[in-house]
Order: C-alpha cells, then sequence, then structure tokens
DNA sequence: GATTCATGTAACTCCATCTATTACATTACG
DNA sequence: CGTAATGTAATAGATGGAGTTACATGAATC
C-alpha cells in the first residue's frame, strides 16, 4: 500500500524552519519537500493546532517553529498528525463471535500492540532538538569538502 | 489506511482446516471467513506455494493442511503471504541527497525497523499448533454453557 | 482603500492496494 | 459426459494519501 508520509514530511518541514530565521512559505517549503504547497499547508494544519508551529498571513507570511524543540520529541509530531494507525496489517474483526477468530486475534493483537508500543517509545525517546543537532552535524561533515552549507535541496 | 487482513484470514482458515478431517472447499472457507471465495483462493494460494497446504480440484476436493502445524509459526504464514510491508508510515524517499531528509529518516528508520524486527520475533514465537489449542480451550470453555461446539460461525 | 501575498479549506482528481465479482479454463471423480 | 472443485485473468468497488484547482480570509505595502 502506499505508504503514508506525512510524519516524514512533517519533521523535515520543522528542520527545514528550525534553521531559518524568519517565517517560510508553503511554497518554499513545498519545494524543499518536494510536495505540493496545499498539501504542505494541510499537513501543518495539525501542527498549528497543537501548538508546534506557528502561521502567519499575508506579505512576509509563512511557518514558523512556535515551541522549544527541545521539548518536543517526533511522538508528539505524530500525535499532532492525529496519531494514525502505523501497521497496514489488522485483525478481521475487533468484535468477534467466532471462536477462530477469538483464538487468532489473541495472538496477532498482542504482538501488534507490542511493536506499536515499542515504537511510539522509541519515538518519544528522540527530540527535534537531536535530530537538529544531527542535521547541523551532517552540514559540516559535507562541508568540509563542498564549502556549500546548502541542506535545502 | 485500509489494513490488511491477509494474515489473519490465512490464520483462520488454517485453524478451520486443522479442525476438519477432510479437505474444505473455498466456498466453506469463504462462508466461515466472511469472504468471497476466489478471494480464499487467491490468499491460500502463497499457502499452497509455500506447502503449508494442499489443494485437490474435482468432487470431493479442497484444501487440506499439508504440514504439522507445531512446526509452522505466525511468521511463516506472513512470509507465505508474500511478506507483505507492515507498516502503514514509511519515509519519504529511500535514496535521500538531502541532509534533512538524512536525518529524519535516519531517526525514522531505526525506529521502524526495530518495531518491525520485534512483531516478526512475536510472530516467530507463535506456532500454529498452539494456537489450535488455544482455540480447543475456547471451544471446551464455551461447550460447557452451550452444549454446542460449533466454531465455525 | 486597492493590491499583493500569504494561509485556510473545500472539492475534485489521481493513484495504489485490498477486496469483491464475473468469467472461463483446467482437472478430477463418478 | 456432467458435475464439482481449483486456478487465474479481468474488472469494478472502496479506501486513503497525495496532487490540483478554486476561492475565501487576512495582513502588509503602496
Amino acid at each position: 500500500m502506499n505508504l503514508d508520509r506525512r510524519l516524514s514530511s512533517a519533521l523535515h518541514a520543522l528542520l527545514h524552519l528550525a534553521r531559518r530565521p524568519g517565517p517560510v512559505t508553503s511554497e518554499e517549503l513545498g519545494r524543499c519537500l518536494n510536495a505540493n504547497p496545499v498539501v504542505v499547508r494541510r499537513t501543518m494544519a495539525g501542527l498549528r493546532e497543537a501548538g508546534l508551529v506557528r502561521a502567519e498571513k499575508g506579505r512576509g507570511g509563512g511557518w514558523s517553529v512556535a515551541r522549544d524543540l527541545s521539548t518536543v520529541t517526533v511522538r508528539d509530531v505524530h500525535a499532532a498528525l492525529g496519531g494514525p494507525s502505523v501497521f497496514a496489517v489488522g485483525v478481521r474483526s475487533r468484535v468477534p463471535g467466532c471462536l477462530v477468530e477469538q483464538a487468532v486475534n489473541g495472538a496477532l493483537d498482542v504482538a501488534l500492540r507490542e511493536a506499536e508500543a515499542l515504537l511510539l517509545a522509541r519515538l518519544e525517546q528522540v527530540t527535534l532538538a537531536e535530530l537538529a543537532e544531527d542535521l547541523e552535524r551532517r552540514v559540516l561533515a559535507r562541508g568540509l569538502h563542498t564549502q556549500t552549507i546548502r541542506a535545502s535541496e
């Protein structure tokens, strides 16, 4: 199935915002993310409602970070997007009357829940500030070779 | 996203087959699984190619288990189905030239891989024989109340 | 105030994937 | 041969992310 790339896009956008002094427009973000500006706005809307970013209309407007990124985890971003289901697989029915169904679901559900819990726990351990630091290290490493600090494209 | 229920269906079908002496037709399985017979055949085709079940054509034909279920794990069934992606989320691109992309993917990829590994490890720990035993316990437990051993619907 | 530039959002299309259905070929049994 | 089953292709339906168009709203600049 088509993978949901909203979390990846949102993180990408946040790191870009963190590197820029002023607001960044959806158009610019769209170019960075290789995505449509309207899709960018749609995705960022969740982050705005969660208070992670700010949006300003009109000339000179755009998106900017609204919180200290050391207090925001990747899980927070996932939650801001509505906490969409992480898995592409699932059980056939949630309230089965069939005993076979119950036996199967019992086993699958436990495994799926464990894996989801682990994933969310891992995402909670990573702050956006850490991601930003990681990014800066990569920029420096590349800069030593190319003398250009252009990580936007 | 729409969840992939093939693993759940395949397990369900295998447990039904294990409880029946002779072959079971796709029609019957479809009734048990609440699924279309053609879809049943399509799903079971993977299990047949993996040697987990046998299919016999013609009158009196149908599906039957081809291996000792104590040697088959849920992970084997998942693999027999082609090992479809377990996740609905993913990173934006696999070979990114963008440093921001790399930083984001680095964090997400690790977490996703860990969760997938845990899930597959869990599925590997569960044999179909164990699921079948679990099912029989449920049948007995219900049988005490209703005196009917009909777990098929 | 008019213009311009930005977000906000609805409505629609495009695309991929699972599922359902139809149709027909193939094969085995009586 | 006729019936009953699998095997499989082709097509449609449903869902959901992403792309696109269109328009309303709001803010800065002239």
